[in-house]
DNA sequence: CCAAAAGTGTTTTCGTTACACCCATGC
DNA sequence: GCATGGGTGTAACGAAAACACTTTTGG
C-alpha cells in the first residue's frame, strides 16, 4: 500500500502505526414474530464475554466496501440476499474490544423471519425479543439501542416496515408491528385511516385463513408508488 | 496487538491483511457569516486533487477515540475547544482515496466564525459559502451534502443553531440563519411566534447597535432550559 | 350464543400557514 | 421625509387524537 500522502504532515507516528486499527461492521438484524420485535444474536465465544449475546458482525476486508461487508454477513447468516440495510453509527471507543483496537460500523437491517428457516440450529444463532435482552457482549447493547432508536425515527415517515412482514399481511399484523417497534398502543381507526390516506397499501381482495375470529382483508405494500427497495450492491 | 479472536474463524486472510485499512475522521465545520452558511475548507495538496477544496480531516490515532480525533482537528484548525460536534456517517468506498484504503467517519460541527479569527491566513484555510461550492477533492462533496442534509433535519427540532451565532443576537439574524440553512424564506411573524412559544430565547433587554435602521432586541439562547451542550470528552 | 377481532365516521383539538399595517431609527 | 427593517394578531386550514357501535367468523 502506498503512503497516504494527504496525511504525511503527521510525522510523529509512522504509517504502520495508523494501520493498527481494525474495522468491523455489526448488523442489528430485526425480525417480527409472535407480535414481538426481535433481533438476531449469537452466543459470544471470546472469553471476556463468554455466553453473552452478541450482534452479527465481521471484519471488513480490504477489498470490500462497507455495504458489501454488511450484505456478506447477512447472506452468510440468514441466507438472504435482498435485504433492507441502513448504516446507523460508528462506534470507536478505544477499549470497546478486549482484543485490540476495533472500530465498528453499526447497521440495522429488516428481514422477514419466515423467509429464513435457515442456519438457526447449527451455531447458537437466536431470535431474541428486543425488549427483553439484558446483557450483551462488548458495547452491543448500546449499539442495539441506537439502532432501535433510529428504526423508530425511520418508520415514522418511511415505508420500511414492510420488509419485516410477509408479502401478504392484514392490517392487524401491520398495526401490531408498529406497536412493537414504537412500544405504544395505537388507535385502530386512526391507524387504518392514515394508511389508506397515505396510499401505501394495495388491497388484495383476499382474506386471512385459519384465524379463530372474523378474517381480515389482506394487503401488500404498494411498491409501485416508491422506487425499488435498496439492492445488494454487487 | 493481540489477535482478534472474535474473528479468528476467518482463516482466509491473515490478521495483517485486516489491518491494511486506515481510518480517518472528516469534519464539516459550518459557520455563519454575511447571511450565508459557510463551511471551512482547505486547499488540497495531493496531486490527484491538486487545488481542489477539501474538508478538514486526519487519520485517527490508535489511542484516541473518534470524538477525540474530531475535537483534536477542530482545536488544531480553529483553536476552538467547546464546539458542537455530531457524527453523521461513515464513508468507505474501496477507491475513495487514491493513496489506499481509507475509511472516513464524517462529522459536522457548528462554530461561531467570529470566535475564531485564527489560523486562517497561514495555510489555505477558507470559509466557503455552502451553496456555492462546485468541486471538491475525494468524495468530500458527497460528505458535505450528507452533513448538510443532516443539519437540516437536526435544526427542525433541536436547538443547535445557537452554536453558529454570537452570544447575543437579534431575531433577524436568527431567522436569516434558518433561512440560509434550509434554503427557504420564512414568514417573519410566524417565525417569531414559534420561537417565543418554544421558550428557547431569553430577552436580554438590549438593543442592536450600529444598524442603519430601527434596532432590534437582542436575545440569548435559553441554555438553562436544556442540558449543557456536548462537551469535549477529555 | 359467545368470544374475538373486523370494519367504519364524526368531532375536537392543536399546530401551521397566510396575511397587512403601524413604528422606530438612520440618513 | 424616506428607506429599512422591527414589531404585532387573527382567521383559515389541515393533521392528529379521541371516541363506540355493528358485523363477521370460529368454536
Amino acid at each position: 500500500m502506498k503512503q497516504i500522502s494527504r496525511f504525511s504532515h503527521l510525522g510523529e507516528l509512522s504509517d504502520k502505526d495508523y494501520f493498527r486499527i481494525a474495522l468491523s461492521v455489526d448488523c442489528v438484524i430485526f425480525g417480527f414474530e409472535d407480535d414481538e420485535l426481535k433481533v438476531l444474536v449469537i452466543k459470544c465465544n471470546i472469553k471476556e464475554y463468554k455466553g453473552k449475546w452478541s450482534l452479527l458482525g465481521d471484519l471488513v476486508r480490504p477489498d470490500e466496501d462497507l455495504e458489501g461487508a454488511s450484505y456478506r454477513i447477512l447472506k452468510e447468516r440468514t441466507g438472504l440476499d435482498d435485504v433492507y440495510l441502513e448504516q446507523v453509527q460508528t462506534f470507536g471507543k478505544v477499549n470497546r474490544h478486549p482484543a485490540g483496537r476495533v472500530i465498528t460500523i453499526a447497521n440495522f437491517s429488516l428481514v422477514n423471519i419466515k423467509d429464513h428457516q435457515l442456519k438457526l440450529s447449527d451455531n447458537e444463532l437466536h431470535w431474541h425479543p428486543v425488549n427483553d435482552i439484558s446483557e450483551m457482549a462488548f458495547d452491543h447493547k448500546e449499539i442495539l439501542s441506537t439502532c432501535l432508536e433510529r428504526l423508530r425515527e425511520k418508520v415514522a415517515d418511511h415505508p420500511v416496515v414492510f420488509n419485516l412482514l410477509p408479502k401478504k399481511f392484514s392490517l392487524r399484523e401491520l398495526q401490531s408491528l408498529y406497536e412493537s417497534i414504537l412500544n405504544i398502543k395505537l388507535d385502530r381507526r386512526n391507524f387504518r385511516k392514515k394508511f389508506f390516506m397515505m396510499d401505501w397499501l394495495v388491497d388484495l381482495d383476499e382474506l386471512e385463513q385459519d384465524v379463530p375470529h372474523r378474517p381480515g382483508k389482506l394487503y401488500k405494500f404498494n411498491q409501485a408508488k416508491f422506487g425499488r427497495k435498496p439492492k445488494k450492491v454487487s
